[in-house]
RNA sequence: GACCCUAUCGUCCAGCGGUUAGGACACUGCCCUUUCACGGCGGUAACACGGGUUCGAAUCCCGUUAGGGUCGCCA
């Protein structure tokens, strides 16, 4: 084997499967498919599943569901395979039987009640982190440290052991991970030594915690990527908004695509504080994204969405002037159905306090009437042509263009906020947009 | 309780010995505007506290306080 091959990066996610996918998992995922991705290497998934009662092939199937929808592929995995599986530890036990034997020849090991200890070195250990740098941890006093149990008395393996056996195995280089297992890892690197082997390189990251401060848990608003997926945000504004806690590329810089965090993100710059997680900039940051997104891009990401609300688009080639006009105003892609439901359905609802602030207005059903005769006479239908039509008309009557904006407003969409009025038309077409004139102006006040 | 980590606007991120302490979200004033957004120009708002070191400290050191994490036969 090439001497570089030995060198290649490899980095792992190892999610239990508990039914859902945290977001403090997901970024760390992203962090570790990061650093594999820049430097050539390999990114492998592996599901710790040896707590019997959470494995199931539903809360397996949410981790898969979930990082296929961020984009976070992976080279090796339970459902790809790869050199060095299985990958799901439930299927792994003799390979822990056989590092167990390892350990019981050197003399490390014990029995305590039918369970089996490690027998700690009592001997202080160093912890160098990419992340944290140098730290000391003493572990003299077995009151505070207790020797670690590595198998339960069924025969089943505990995390500790099974993790650090799992990443010799997999030939994992870097183990990137939350700071909650700082704590934890000089017992892994006890254990490494006492198995001969070279720990990997350890970068602990910080957490995310709640409004509140605290770790965020399942209670939390936005604290599984499914409420991302369901409320349509962009999966790149997703990736874009974890990274940027404790990390930042510099220059004030925020919005990134995935092509520049890739290329900017650094692992050493990560900073050591927690962060607390906030959906408000989350939500402002998913606008930013779909608003510089291709028009491709949203269609993509949107088109799901419309289809589960069964509007009745027709053809792409009908939808995509619709999304093209809403894409600059939307925040949710949940709400793009709500937004262009009235472009395709000729028995949209009216918003009763739209009607009485514009169409109930004295005068309004002259003005809309004027306004269909006026635009019945543009031939050619365009934006500009029905703006230059509709500013004419209001010079005509005498009125300001928003008393003509607004009921028209209301007449083609039932409600008072919307794309820009123009686009609609231009969408709606000349044939919609005046039978909807005809169809408001029963309701319009005189 | 022991050990580990952290400490800049309400929040996220800059800063890394000399800055009017910067940007973003949120809040807010004005402008732009057919609505809502977007955008533009402003505003409110921070170096936890106390000691050092230094000509000079948000930046370095120590302590205090506060917060977080770990100490499972959970992962």
């Amino acid at each position: 084997m090439p001497f570089s091959l030995l060198m290649t990066v490899r980095t792992r996610f190892a999610p239990s499967p508990t039914g859902y996918l945290h977001v403090g998992g997901v970024r760390t995922a992203l962090f570790n498919w990061l650093y594999a991705r820049q430097n050539g290497g390999s990114f492998i998934l592996r599901i710790e599943d040896t707590d019997e009662k959470r494995n199931t092939p539903e809360a397996n199937q949410v981790i898969f569901d979930g990082l296929k929808w961020l984009g976070l592929d992976w080279d090796e995995g339970p459902d790809k395979g790869g050199d060095f599986g299985p990958y799901r530890q439930s299927e792994r036990s003799d390979i822990y039987g056989k590092y167990l034997a390892r350990l019981e020849a050197s003399g490390h090991v014990y029995e305590d009640a039918g369970a089996i200890r490690f027998r700690s070195p009592r001997r202080p250990v160093v912890v160098e982190d990419i992340v944290c740098g140098r730290i000391e941890f003493d572990m003299s006093n077995p009151a505070t440290h207790p020797d670690m149990t590595i198998r339960r008395p069924d025969g089943s393996y505990i995390f500790h052991f099974v993790n650090v056996v799992d990443d010799i195995e997999m030939k994992l280089t870097h183990v990137i991970r939350g700071e909650d297992h700082l704590s934890n890892t000089p017992k892994h690197i006890e254990l490494y030594e006492a198995l001969g082997e070279k720990p990997p390189h350890f970068s602990h990251i910080p957490l995310i915690l709640n409004n509140e401060g605290k770790k965020l848990s399942k209670r939390d608003g936005g604290s599984s990527i499914s409420y991302f997926m369901e409320h349509g945000y962009a999966p790149e504004a997703v990736l874009n908004y974890l990274c940027l806690l404790g990390w930042s590329p510099g220059e004030n810089r925020e919005r990134l695509t995935m092509e520049e965090i890739r290329a900017l993100f650094d692992l050493k710059k990560i900073n050591r504080r927690n962060a607390i997680f906030d959906l408000d900039k989350c939500f402002w940051l998913n606008g930013q994204h779909l608003l510089s997104m291709s028009l491709a891009r949203f269609v993509e990401l949107a088109k799901p969405f419309v289809e589960k609300a069964g509007i009745a688009y027709g053809s792409d080639e009908a939808l995509l002037p619709a999304l093209a006009i809403v894409k600059p105003k939307v925040k949710h892609l949940c709400d793009v159905p709500d937004w262009i439901g009235y472009l395709f359905n000729e028995d949209f609802a009216f918003d009763p306090a739209a009607v009485d602030k514009s169409l109930k207005k004295p005068g309004a059903s002259g003005r809309i009437e004027a306004l269909g005769v006026a635009l019945k006479e543009v031939e050619d239908w365009t934006h500009a042509n029905v703006e230059a039509c509709l500013k004419a008309t209001a010079t005509t009557l005498g009125v300001k263009a928003g008393e003509l904006v607004h009921p028209a407003r209301v007449a083609v969409s039932g409600r008072s906020v919307g794309p820009g009025l123009y686009e609609m038309f231009e969408v709606l077409g000349k044939d919609r947009t005046l039978e909807r004139f005809d169809k408001a102006k029963a309701m319009a006040a005189d």
